[in-house]
DNA sequence: TTAAACAGGACAGAAAAGGTACTATTTGCG
DNA sequence: CGCAAATAGTACCTTTTCTGTCCTGTTTAA
């Protein structure tokens, strides 16, 4: 299976109950216990997800007391990869990629040396297509904007 | 990174091999230890791929002396997406899909439940769009048909 | 009958991920 | 001015997963 890391799942949950609870681009912002109460996740593991998100850029902190965090885009603006990106790195099916020219020791036997770029610049298209609204339900489940997204992608 | 299993990219090379040997649907057969030798792999790891490979379907094997592997089908018609499924299983980025509906302890405060479906269906699209033959490249690295396949994918 | 080769399962070592705890820094409020 | 609340950063331990190898059984040509 493709893994990625769990802590990605987790920060979409956090993503969208960020924007439930109105910690908006210009709104007030909300603590990361006060998430990991509404979301049902434990305290230290919310911290991390924010503080990740935080070093992508994708919300914004504010420290001190009454601080807390809010969003520094719409969800709407948010490709999913960048959130898969802050979590499990450059987005590659394999390590031989990016210029990691002595990573294979049979590059005179490899046939395939190189070959996988095409690959992971489908699957980066791929992703980027959708944003992270696409995946947050705003409430119950009944849009299916993300099945239009992916409709959209294959009609490019 | 979305990784994937070294194995997986074993299979490419192997698969490639055996296409550059002659072993391809009605032809000869190659051993195991012949295959390690001309691709510079270990031996029980060849082995590994090829048993893999031939529970996959993809490769079929010639049991009792005078034995070997042969490509069960050409590489042009062996999608990526087979030999991923078959080292990686299902083709999926998160553990929350293909009905395991007790493996997330959060259902309740879990926005984003089964939102994943169209992204993994967008994954699984784009690599069911390019073959094993699209990533081995005959001789030398001259031709580029993966492009060729990504830009046909693209313009789907 | 023998030897070569595939088929299947099992196992130890290594690597990565997940989760937790601790400390430092910042800032509103009494 | 001091305290408390909250983020920021770092380090560590546990657990899981992957990788690679080995062993035994089965098949079949010579």
């Amino acid at each position: 299976m493709l893994r990625l890391s769990k802590l990605t799942d987790y920060a979409v949950v956090v993503l969208s109950r960020l924007e439930q609870d109105g910690a908006v681009v210009g709104g007030q912002v909300q603590t990361a216990p006060g998430l990991a109460v509404s979301t049902g996740m434990a305290e230290p593991t919310v911290a991390k997800v924010l503080k990740i998100l935080g070093q992508a850029g994708l919300v914004e902190g504010v420290r001190g007391a009454r601080g807390g965090y809010r969003l520094a885009r719409p969800l709407t603006a948010m490709p999913l990869a960048e959130v898969i990106m802050a979590f499990d790195g450059p987005i590659a099916l394999t390590a031989c990629v990016d210029g990691s020219v002595n990573a294979c020791e049979a590059e005179d036997h490899c046939p395939v040396r190189g070959r996988w770029d095409p690959v992971n610049d489908a699957i980066r298209h791929a992703l980027s297509g959708i944003t992270v609204a696409d995946l947050s339900a705003p409430q119950g489940c009944a849009p299916m904007r993300a099945a239009a997204s992916i409709l959209n992608l294959m009609a490019e």
